[in-house]
DNA sequence: GTAAAATTATCGTATAATGATAAAAGAAAG
DNA sequence: CTTTCTTTTATCATTATACGATAATTTTAC
């Protein structure tokens, strides 16, 4: 029942790696005392595992204890440069944002999760906490809810069973028949409006990308605040949207973005 | 002479760390065999090194083989979170980007390395190359000289001695000596301009940030190709260089950002 | 300079990693 | 759907390595 199960292999490691849960956002800076009070681990343990992470760069030494480290951020960038996705994308959203004024995202599916990859500001910026590496429910949104429809009903299933109760609450369905029946809906539309689901005052239309190969979908949506949002022509940013990834769905197979001269439409 | 010692402890761990150094920009996805022969170790040792980095979320499956994972992608978003020296410095990034057409970057001592942590794209954005993340040689380009500068002479000297041959090529003293007499005088003055001198047709001009209590010197600098750069005036772009670092020191120390009213002279 | 704190070394023991082999699970082809 | 190939995981005896109480050491603060 709980998940205290004890594996047979990977102790030392995944009890290394539980180094890198505890920080976020408010706890950004640990002492090496409060790290081992929240593995359970004696001090001496626990300063081995902080020195190979930090001899790995995951984590460094800061004044007053240690903090993530720049192997994450070189990693990152490495994973930016082989994203062929990303580089065909940001061209197009960047357009695209300077053309409605609103922040244009791209989303997409890595293992089980669906995170924001970029962001492109608009005219009026919003909160620095929206950019690359936001988590994001799975249920509630306009970009998860095309990337769900877009992607295999294999992987959407196992996804749906283990998050069932979510998906309930987000109004999806309350079994796999009307979950799937929903997805169905939304492939066909073609495109989602979300009006402050995931937060008050924020409003957002997202359409799909199709994977190239056997890669996951991906999504790419508008963002602006609801009141902004609503002076705008809605089908527009739709047609936008829709053309933005054709555009992107050609760019990925065209490493020379030849295409950009020649607008798909 | 090698660097085949044997480690009393770290074995493990390191080991399967080791993994995250093989991917690369050309080499986004890797097999497990390619894995355990690079690591040189039988498969079922490398599969369980990878499934508990992909247990951990910083190594996934893909199809073809294993890629980095969603975790680094988050974590980076943490660490950006809780940046404070970020926070403050984006605004100003953007307005100087904006007002001088170049783009800007803030860049920053991790340890013993100098990383870019952010860049705002002016008008003519030059290559996705350039990035948060792009790791910087230690001792060419402006950003990194008036990091050195600014950082404490200990660090540096540490620094220096680890990397004493780069340091002469670079121009900056043969010796310790007439190194930390060349950072004296770049201290002195307050900046620098580099002519393509990280890359051919590429010029920029660096001024520092002061660290804010015991945290590590930073540095901003305006970017362009060499061609415009040399139309703009250099003397005002230090000014607003000098302006904008010290407008970035005060907000660090006052997060209601209300020193973004009255700009310091 | 001294005192306090933070970090690393020591070392016997228990345990978890290792790796040769084999079994199982998935994917691709017919 | 079955077969065949590939990929991945289980098995298990061996042994190296992680563990952790204690103590020595280094670093930091004052």
């Amino acid at each position: 029942m709980s998940d205290d199960a004890e594996p047979r292999h990977g102790h030392t490691v995944a009890r290394a790696l539980a180094v890198l849960d505890l920080f976020d956002g408010d706890h950004a800076i640990w002492s090496a005392e409060d790290i081992c009070a929240a593995l359970r681990c004696p001090l001496p343990t626990g300063y081995r595992y902080l020195r190979e992470l930090v001899s790995a760069g995951l984590v460094r030494r800061v004044s007053g204890g240690f903090a993530l480290g720049a192997r994450i951020i070189l990693l990152d960038y490495v994973m930016r440069q082989g994203d062929q996705l990303l580089k065909a994308a940001i061209p197009v959203l960047r357009a695209l944002a300077r053309q409605t004024g609103c922040d244009c995202v791209l989303s997409t599916v890595y293992g089980d999760q669906i995170v924001d990859v970029h962001r492109e500001a608009g005219a009026a910026p919003l909160n620095l906490a929206y950019g690359r590496g936001r988590p994001r429910p799975l249920f509630r949104g306009a970009a998860p809810k095309m990337i769900l429809a877009a992607q295999p009903l294999g992987w959407v299933h196992k996804l749906y069973d283990a998050h069932a109760g979510e998906a309930e609450a987000a109004q999806m369905g309350a079994d796999w028949r009307s979950f799937r029946a929903t997805l169905a809906a939304l492939r066909k539309r073609g495109c989602y409006v979300s009006r402050g689901e995931v937060e008050a005052d924020i409003s957002a239309v997202a359409v799909a990308i199709a994977p190239a190969g056997h890669d996951a979908a991906s999504a790419i949506a508008l963002v602006t605040n609801t009141e902004r949002f609503e002076i705008l022509n809605e089908a527009l940013m739709i047609a936008l949207l829709q053309q933005a990834a054709q555009q992107i769905e050609l760019l990925q197979c065209d490493p020379d973005q030849r295409a950009l001269a020649r607008p798909a439409r």
